[in-house]
DNA sequence: TTCGGAATGG
DNA sequence: CCATTCCGAA
């Protein structure tokens, strides 16, 4: 503010892009997912990874911190923040009202929102996807302790699941992104590619993105983290209190920073050691919230997992693993249910409702009549039959409040199918293997249910927490990882679900092909603490009796299951912080949509995307030989703030 | 303080 | 897309 907004800078009449576009190259999700390729705007680094990074560090606990839950932090200094910000981009002008507004503009992304009530808190939402990218994340962990809760989530989950899968040598497999050329790793490709510079003219500062070098083989370490560990555990790794080594307390004025390991983003080494502690890593820290899910019975203590401890070891065969893993977890991280229904090897363990499921699940359905959803834990050998094109779709935007614009109409979409969607992997993956890319791909956001919960959870009563009208956006919005492949519809095309569209939830919908690696585990769902059993409300919908009979290939029963147990989860979510979130007719934005045709391709095609595979092996190479160095290269690199610029 | 539209730059 | 900058409105 003291600085003099003189905007005289250039304003020259550029003409408004009238639209945007989302990508037409084919890609049915929002284009932002993957800024990383050729946006140039997104490859400096973002607002909230540099969040996220302050976050991390000691240094400016002072001016921003986590606190409170899950996710939650606090803007301590809105000055400094926008000073380090405005420092990064090099933007002297930066202030408050500038960055805040672009923390705003992550609200429709789902990436962030306000924590209402206290001021200068905002909160990521971990929750969702975001993690996906930035398992590392330690959120609460803070100096003070992130503990707070663990959330009790039953472990019910851990238990059932068996990282490692039992093929390692699927895993690279290719399915996913053999499947599509342009598939997964195309994303990744892409992000891979993009190098992330350092804003400012001398390049002296380094970003703190670190992702290109995390990329091949940085990537790789991330990877791993056990697909049973929550976001939380996750959390801590990225550096936060979890990890002892993390930061030894030295920590360099601004320009230092303590050790390049310790900062680093990365998780050191995620991989544990085949036997070792990966598979157990306990979680750690319960930043997290919504969705814990999959919390090991254990709680968390804070100090970190066994895996993370800093080495690394890569075999060729780990790396696979990891790889897999990976892909896993990336699937894994909350998502919403409906993802996971694709995927029949699937197990997804609900708390609650485990028990039964989990007979149900546990159930080697040998193959059979009725094909069971799920399956054996990831087994990617076997590919599942059909796996979709695994949606994810995030929350549902938060409609801002436009109150007064008051337009909007939303159609309801009415796409069902939309479906086809495609999409678009690249999240999981991408940023997997590379670092610091971004969460856009979390951001895909998609929307939620409230379809579902609004219909039927309304009648229970339930302030409509959001109604939305996201139609279009779902489509876009949604995020589905997957593989974009998706391309031919027909394949996929499944006949499925004779009984509804589901258009409550598109989302549900259509099952795809499948991808065949991929194979998501289980989610999470978090449920706080509360048991919610009780009031689900169970939705009309929703079957109460599951039988999966008819040709679903997929399963429904889950679904429905997932579903609702989604639509808690996200009743609750609203509920705790809750907005009002009005419908927002989401404008602009796209339609595109349109699946089909060629775009998905893509891949190749038009897509510049490189050529995921070589990514790909790339990246092995380089993670086996010496990750640790690549590791400490990148974390060198990472800095927060740039010098002068 | 916070929100979000609009225009604009990149 | 992703901000940045303004700015009017709650």
């Amino acid at each position: 503010m003291s600085q003099i907004q003189h905007k005289v800078e250039w304003r020259r009449g550029k003409k408004r892009r009238a639209e945007k576009r989302p990508g037409q190259a084919g890609f049915a999700f929002p284009d932002w997912a993957y800024k990383p390729e050729s946006s140039p705007g997104s490859r400096q680094i973002q607002l909230w990874h540099f969040i996220l990074e302050l976050l991390r560090k000691e240094e400016y606990h002072d001016v921003i911190a986590w606190q409170g839950d899950y996710g939650e932090f606090v803007i301590k200094d809105p000055d400094e923040v926008a000073r380090l910000w405005g420092a990064r981009k090099c933007k002297p002008q930066m202030n408050y009202d500038k960055l805040s507004r672009a923390l705003r503009y992550y609200y429709n992304k789902r990436i962030l929102h306000k924590t209402k009530g206290k001021r200068f808190t905002y909160k990521f939402n971990f929750n969702k996807l975001v993690l996906v990218n930035y398992p590392f994340i330690d959120m609460g962990s803070t100096g003070s302790g992130v503990p707070q809760s663990a959330p009790p989530l039953p472990s019910a989950a851990g238990t059932h699941f068996r990282f490692p899968p039992s093929t390692p040598s699927d895993m690279l497999s290719p399915n996913e992104d053999l499947r599509s050329p342009g598939g997964v790793f195309s994303a990744v490709a892409r992000r891979m590619a993009r190098g992330s510079v350092s804003d400012c003219s001398d390049g002296t500062s380094v970003n703190s993105e670190i992702e290109d070098v995390g990329g091949p083989g940085g990537g790789g370490y991330r990877s791993m983290i056990h697909p049973r560990m929550s976001h939380e555990s996750l959390f801590r790794m990225y550096g936060g209190a979890g990890n002892p080594n993390a930061h030894p307390g030295s920590r360099g004025p601004l320009g230092h920073r303590v050790h390049p390991d310790n900062l680093s983003p990365f998780p050191v080494s995620p991989l544990p050691g085949p036997g070792g502690a990966g598979l157990l890593a306990p979680p750690l820290s319960p930043a997290l919230s919504l969705t814990p899910s999959s919390h090991l019975p254990y709680t968390p203590s804070p100090s970190l997992s066994p895996m993370l401890g800093s080495h690394f070891s890569f075999n060729p065969e780990e790396m696979k693993r990891y790889l897999q893993a990976h892909h896993q977890s990336v699937y894994n991280y909350h998502l919403s249910p409906r993802a996971f229904l694709h995927y029949p090897n699937v197990i997804i363990p609900q708390p609650h409702r485990l028990a039964q499921d989990k007979r149900e699940l546990a159930h080697p359905h040998s193959a059979h009549s009725h094909p069971h959803p799920i399956h054996h834990p990831l087994h990617l050998g076997e590919e599942p039959p059909h796996l979709s094109p695994f949606k994810f779709k995030l929350q549902p935007p938060p409609l801002g409040r436009k109150q007064r614009d008051g337009s909007q109409d939303h159609h309801p979409r009415q796409s069902s199918l939309s479906s086809g969607s495609g999409s678009l992997s690249s999240s999981g993956l991408g940023s997997s293997l590379s670092f610091g890319s971004d969460l856009s791909s979390a951001g895909g956001s998609g929307l939620i249910s409230n379809s579902s919960s609004t219909g039927s959870l309304n009648s229970t009563g339930l302030p409509k927490i959001k109604v939305e009208p996201i139609s279009d956006i779902e489509s876009e919005e949604e995020v589905e990882v997957t593989d974009i492949s998706d391309e031919d519809p027909d394949d996929r095309a499944p006949p499925t679900h004779p009984h509804d569209e589901d258009l409550d939830e598109d989302v549900f919908k259509a099952p795809a092909p499948p991808p065949p690696g991929l194979l998501p585990f289980f989610t999470s769902h978090p449920h706080r603490g509360p048991p919610n059993l009780k009031s689900e409300p169970a939705e009309p919908g929703d079957t109460p009796s599951p039988s999966p009979a008819q040709g679903q290939t997929k399963c429904i029963p889950l679904k429905l299951r997932f579903k609702r147990r989604w639509s808690e989860d996200q009743r609750m979510e609203a509920m705790e912080e809750q907005d009002d979130k009005k419908v927002r007719g989401e404008k602009e934005r796209e339609r595109e949509t349109e699946k089909n045709g060629g775009m998905q391709e893509n891949g190749a095609g038009s897509a510049p995307s490189p050529p995921a595979l070589g990514g790909y092996e790339c990246s092995l190479p380089l993670a086996q030989r010496g990750v640790n160095q690549d590791l400490h290269q990148a974390t060198a690199q990472l800095s927060l703030e740039n010098k002068d610029c």
